[in-house]
DNA sequence: TCATTAAGTATGC
DNA sequence: GCATACTTAATGA
């Protein structure tokens, strides 16, 4: 898109090693697209038309079950690609991506993909890496949910937003988008009542702050000992 | 150890 | 003032 700065490219790993006509190339073949909180981006099951590439605020990334229950299964923060449908061999998208916080993202045509691949160094292998990286989180979760307690994956699930999707505010570290109770235990497998008490709990101990869709972690290091000792 | 039920308060359009 | 977010306690699997 015309309007678009290059320099808005440059700096994310899958275009990192272009050069500034490729990228110009890049852009005039795709649409930008503006989406309000809570707006869906593209459904589960559907055809995958486009792949996207997430330039400013963040996504939740939801697979909803045989009896409707719906499933964080990851939150991507920007400047990475998502609804990448055709990395994985796929002609519809595996998941439904919501906008978590208004979102900027910009898309092209699946029929690019391949000559994205093959003309544009670097693309594919950080492509894979982007979804190597959340093939290992999806990975680590499982484990977690049928190996340990739940005071211990809800402390893993925050350190893993504020490390992916953290911003620095005075006295700790935000998520950097609004987030439920209700939000944290569907990504965990629990209720939005133990969610509500865990945080309760932890802000009485100080390791964290929290306001309504709103939570500041103060203390990393003691929600680390809490993701991986019993506490 | 944790979900469920239930019954409340707080917050924001 | 209503819906949504959140809190807390009690009960029981």
């Amino acid at each position: 898109m015309a309007q678009l700065d290059a320099s808005l490219l440059t700096t994310l790993p899958p275009f990192s090693q272009l050069s500034q006509a490729q990228i110009r190339e890049i852009l005039d073949q795709a649409s930008s697209k503006r989406y309000a909180v809570e707006t869906e981006i593209f459904r589960e099951g559907y055809e995958a038309d486009r792949f996207y590439l997430l330039l400013d605020g963040h996504l939740r990334v939801v697979r909803t079950t045989v009896d409707g229950e719906q499933i964080i299964a990851l939150h991507i923060p920007p400047g990475q690609l998502f609804g990448i449908a055709p990395a994985l061999q796929r002609d519809t998208y595996p998941a439904t991506a919501f906008a978590a916080s208004e979102a900027l993202a910009l898309s092209w045509p699946v029929r690019l993909w391949q000559p994205f691949v093959q003309n544009y160094p670097g693309f594919a292998t950080e492509s894979y890496k982007t979804l190597g990286g959340r093939l290992d989180e999806m990975q680590t979760r499982i484990t977690e949910l049928a190996t340990q307690g739940v005071e211990r994956r809800v402390a893993a699930a925050l350190l893993r937003l504020v490390s992916q999707s953290g911003s620095q505010v005075e006295g700790g570290v935000e998520i950097a988008f609004p987030i439920t109770r209700k939000n944290i235990s569907d990504m965990t497998g629990t209720t939005l009542h133990t969610v509500s008490r865990l945080l309760s709990a932890w802000e009485k101990a100080g390791t964290v702050r929290s306001a309504r869709k709103r939570i500041v972690v103060t203390d990393t290091n003691r929600l680390s000992d809490l993701s991986s000792s019993a506490g």
